[in-house]
DNA sequence: TACTAGTACATAGTAACGCTGAATAGCCAG
DNA sequence: CTGGCTATTCAGCGTTACTATGTACTAGTA
């Protein structure tokens, strides 16, 4: 399964991401622990941080160098107003794909 | 929304299509049309194509080639064991996906 | 000192997938 | 014979996530 999740998660990734920090602004490392204890226990370290400069240079977020005790300084990542115009169209198009495969899904049976 | 759309397709349109198979065979034409008429509108013939090809590289999917009463002849593809194995493994992977997807759309609020 | 481990970020190279755009080919209606 | 519908194929492209590695700072410990 894992193959096909990679592949399901092109796309949905970010929107994860930008969900995760709409909550509240939250550092690179912060979010990969964040997404193991969401059950996203095989996304690599490299693939969040290439995806926050992905979306940091789109405009999306706000950052900020705090730091930090232990380690290097953290950049802390918020999203802004144009990053949650975007994740609201994020909301849309899953909706939108995820209603048509359950009426697939349903139609199988 | 289209490019969102695009992207989150990587993945999952494999997954439609087999699901579509799953119902009763289909050639490429076919399948485009029943793309379109499920709301998947932007859908290119080459993408599906491209798609069936890989399907079929992959031993999911048996082929025949019948006579059409117009245009060249089609290429019927359906779903075989393998394919069948291979889209459960699908709804399973993509279950879990939409359900950590969902908790977070819920938890947003 | 030297080592180990945890924190924190970055990046080059790769594979997979869907899209664009065009080509080819058969059939039929005007 | 031209345009439109059916039907398939392919080369080239952009985007994304993964692999693997490297850098750098702190704290504990032998």
């Amino acid at each position: 399964m894992r193959k096909q999740l990679t592949e399901m998660l092109k796309g949905t990734l970010e929107g994860i991401v930008l969900a995760i920090l709409a909550k509240q602004p939250a550092y690179g490392y912060e979010i990969t622990a964040g997404l193991r204890d969401r059950g996203f226990t095989d996304i690599a370290e490299g693939t969040v941080y290439a995806l926050l400069i992905r979306i940091e240079q789109r405009g999306l977020v706000d950052v900020e160098k705090v730091p930090s005790e232990k380690g290097p300084p953290r950049k802390v990542f918020a999203l802004n107003a144009e990053g949650r115009t975007y994740l609201e169209e994020f909301w849309r198009t899953w909706d939108f794909l995820a209603e048509r495969i359950a009426d697939l899904h349903e139609g199988e049976k």
